[in-house]
DNA sequence: CGTGTGACGCGGG
DNA sequence: CCCCGCGCCACAC
């Protein structure tokens, strides 16, 4: 696994409970800013392996990036339950959740 | 090899 | 707020 990969798996499994994080910010963190997409793939392919918090990883405007019927209510769920908030147009706000 | 595809991000209309 | 375009990058075909 590349030293990059490796960084993401760490900085992902680092966030606290009832904060988030970015795929952009987490690339950033792990040494390498322009690959945000390469974030969201990791958490694909990796999260049940390396039983990462997957949820706490949105978009960098404060959203859900998964699609209705295709786990954006179960990650919702997950985050209202450590006590995130979400706005009416379905928003979270990073000055206030963001590690 | 080209070509298409995203759990992305940013700027612009 | 929504919709597009463009840059970016690993990966599947």
């Amino acid at each position: 696994m590349n030293p990059f990969t490796q960084a993401v798996i760490e900085n992902i499994s680092r966030i606290p409970k009832g904060r988030i994080s970015t795929y952009g910010r987490i690339a950033e963190l792990s040494g390498n800013p322009r690959a945000a997409r390469q974030v969201s793939r990791i958490l694909s392919t990796m999260s049940d392996k390396y039983n990462l918090p997957w949820y706490r990883v949105i978009n960098a405007q404060g959203r859900i990036s998964l699609k209705p019927g295709m786990g954006y209510e179960e990650q919702r769920r997950l985050l209202e339950a450590e006590g995130i908030e979400f706005d009416l147009q379905g928003n979270i706000d990073l000055k206030k959740y963001m590690v």
